[in-house]
DNA sequence: CTGTTAGCGCTTTCAC
DNA sequence: GTGAAAGCGCTAACAG
């Protein structure tokens, strides 16, 4: 048990700020400045002027909307002291081009989508920063959403980008089998792209890890170490990803005729513990661990440290999915290692691709759908039984 | 160093499916169902057509834009059966509603900003997370955008943001003191709360953890533990969280009559493991290292362990902010934990507040600007020379 | 209950 | 170089 020492507590300090004195209430132009939303609150003051439009710019300016359009958009072919003087007026407005009429005339929102489980993840925040950067480089903003991996929320949000206009959408779908999902996905007038779990029978772009190779991969590696009771964990069995890597793991100990045993108890660190006392207590005690994901790895982790089972010496463990202190702790933990910015880049890089593509009626190659499959790596650290060569040099890196 | 054992490939399978048998062009509609964008393009096959607009769905229902509008804003005075043929036929052509043009008709966006050093940050893509649970419960959309602390890039999101209109604003500025962004920020036609860090000189709201006090806190502890020569550990010093907590920790180790030693070189491992081990083997060796952050923290512990000095018995550790592993390492690292997901929360529920305020012209309460400052707990752990009465019994917490 | 109509702020021909 | 005017898709009076 922690100790807490501070509690917990909230001080709220009111400041009374006039928040009257902060009205300016602009209206030094002509005759008909003061129109609509303004008027219809005459008395009542207001904390802000609503934003300045266009069309206040011109009028102030001594110009017609149009020049004022062309300002915005570059300042092509307006005379500099037009151009000038359109800008000084922005500039003392703090005008903003309202990014809702643009759209609404018929150009890209400029926006795409991203719908992925949480944010809090830290694989899905990474690819989402990695996919961000890529839709900055196009001149977009990225909308993150999250679905919790509820197929309801997955078709809610889906719905609330589309209202407002992505140009394109990357999804993370809590289902690759949902039919649903599918065909809501094909009748979008926009581009999709599917991350990290693939859309089944779709035409629709995908960008995943090879999770089964990575899996058996690994699998084959504890084995190659000797150990003969290799025991799979994990908490969740319906995710794509799990069933790959739980097929993985399969193809590698039936290929050696080692028994193929899975758990997929594992919710939390008492069910790891427990799990794992039981085990061990058990006719068969497993040599070695083979956890398919992150919190499933530490709780495992710790649920060895509390039974005070020596790792790799007792029983190895190997994790799929780095996390950032696998390499800090003693001992390490040798992990599947996932190329986690790469898949939102590469996703999100499909994606404009077929943006661009769309848009100038490309030929051939970009009138495909890529499946892109990208390769795990196995990280060797010190828990599956390997020797690291130094311990501490892989330090550098996730700084 | 560690071994890289599959080499990292990218397999691209190209489909060649075809492009063209995914058009669907849509002509059932009355003569002039076929306009604009469509005509516009009519020999180059499309992907998809446009999106359906509001007035096809009357259009082919054979109603009023009027019924559709009232349609798909509830069905409220609205007979049955018309209701449900539109309903209908809005199912059938997949019609959505345009967000830019109701947008433009002057409503609510139902979307706030978020602006953050960055989504991969654990701390904050947390704030993230139950910021937009709130905006959810709001009806509303968060959109995260990264400043990577660059204040350039901090104003360029600001302008990106209020181009789409959001409704209000959360930032969390790179420069608390930065009078450029406390005057953008000012103009602002919407409200804004800043997160983690203040606003200075500015009638903005904001929610921060109390720093100074944690640290200062978190200090004293390490004092009462009896160490005399207790080390400032950071690598950054400009961030307003970073001088609260070194001035927490001055007025600590000051008031106490200890030395007051900070060391802002720590920019990863290696400058860690190189400032530690100077430390170590000069004159006053320090016999505790208080770490300002997350990243120093582990830099810190990782080179502690290398260089085979004891923790805490040769040197205690405290670092400022918890993170998933802090009590799986051993010994495990005690920290100084903020409310992180309260901190997310709070700030949206107080642009809420505003946003509710202002808008039905509220009178006293909501019409002030509140700073709030949160709490942090200290948690003990090992590595401060506490022994925490059960190892590993908040391991349920993290789930 | 339902339809007609007038814009929201902007871009975009098409004249000047 | 510049501007007038016609909408983009939707909502909100205001009639029927």
């Amino acid at each position: 048990m922690e100790l807490e020492i501070a509690h917990l507590c909230v001080l709220v300090h009111l400041y009374d700020l006039s928040w009257n004195s902060a009205v300016v209430y602009i209206t030094m132009a002509g005759i008909d400045s003061c129109y609509r939303s303004r008027i219809k609150r005459p008395t009542k003051m207001q904390k802000r002027s609503p934003p300045p439009t266009l069309s206040e710019v011109a009028r102030k300016a001594g110009v017609g909307t149009t020049t004022v359009s062309r300002v915005i958009n570059g300042g092509d072919r307006v005379s500099p002291m037009t151009l000038a003087r359109v800008r000084r007026v922005i500039e003392a407005l703090g005008y903003m081009p309202n990014q809702a009429a643009r759209v609404l005339k018929g150009v890209r929102t400029n926006t795409i989508g991203l719908i992925i489980p949480s944010i809090a993840d830290p694989f899905f925040s990474s690819c989402a920063e990695a996919a961000q950067a890529v839709a900055r480089a196009h001149d977009s903003l990225l909308i993150v959403t999250t679905s919790h991996n509820d197929p309801h929320a997955e078709i809610e949000n889906i719905h609330i980008l589309t209202r407002h206009r992505v140009d394109g959408l990357i999804i993370a779908p809590a289902n690759s089998q949902n039919q649903t999902l599918r065909d809501l996905l094909d009748r979008l007038s926009v581009p999709v792209v599917a991350i990290d779990r693939p859309i089944s029978n779709s035409s629709i772009a995908s960008v995943v890890t090879d999770n089964f190779k990575g899996a058996r991969f690994a699998t084959r590696h504890l084995i190659d170490h000797g150990y003969k009771r290799i025991v799979c964990l994990t908490g969740e069995s319906t995710l794509f990803t799990i069933q790959e890597r739980i097929r993985g793991y399969r193809a590698a100990v039936e290929s050696a005729g080692i028994p193929y045993t899975l758990d997929t108890s594992i919710k939390d660190y008492k069910s790891a513990e427990y799990s794992i006392e039981s085990m061990l207590a058990g006719a068969n005690p497993p040599d070695a661990l083979f956890t398919l994901k992150n919190s499933t790895t530490i709780f495992a982790y710790e649920a060895l440290q509390k039974l005070n089972v020596r790792v790799p010496k007792s029983v190895a463990l190997l994790g799929f999915d780095d996390f950032e202190l696998a390499s800090a702790v003693r001992p390490s933990i040798s992990v599947v290692q996932q190329p986690v910015e790469e898949i939102g880049r590469v996703t999100a890089e499909l994606l404009f691709d077929q943006l661009l593509g769309s848009r100038n009626g490309l030929p051939a190659h970009s009138k495909r759908t890529r499946q892109v499959t990208l390769e795990t790596r196995l990280i060797q650290r010190s828990s599956c039984g390997c020797t690291p060569a130094s311990v501490s040099s892989d330090k550098a890196g996730p700084s």
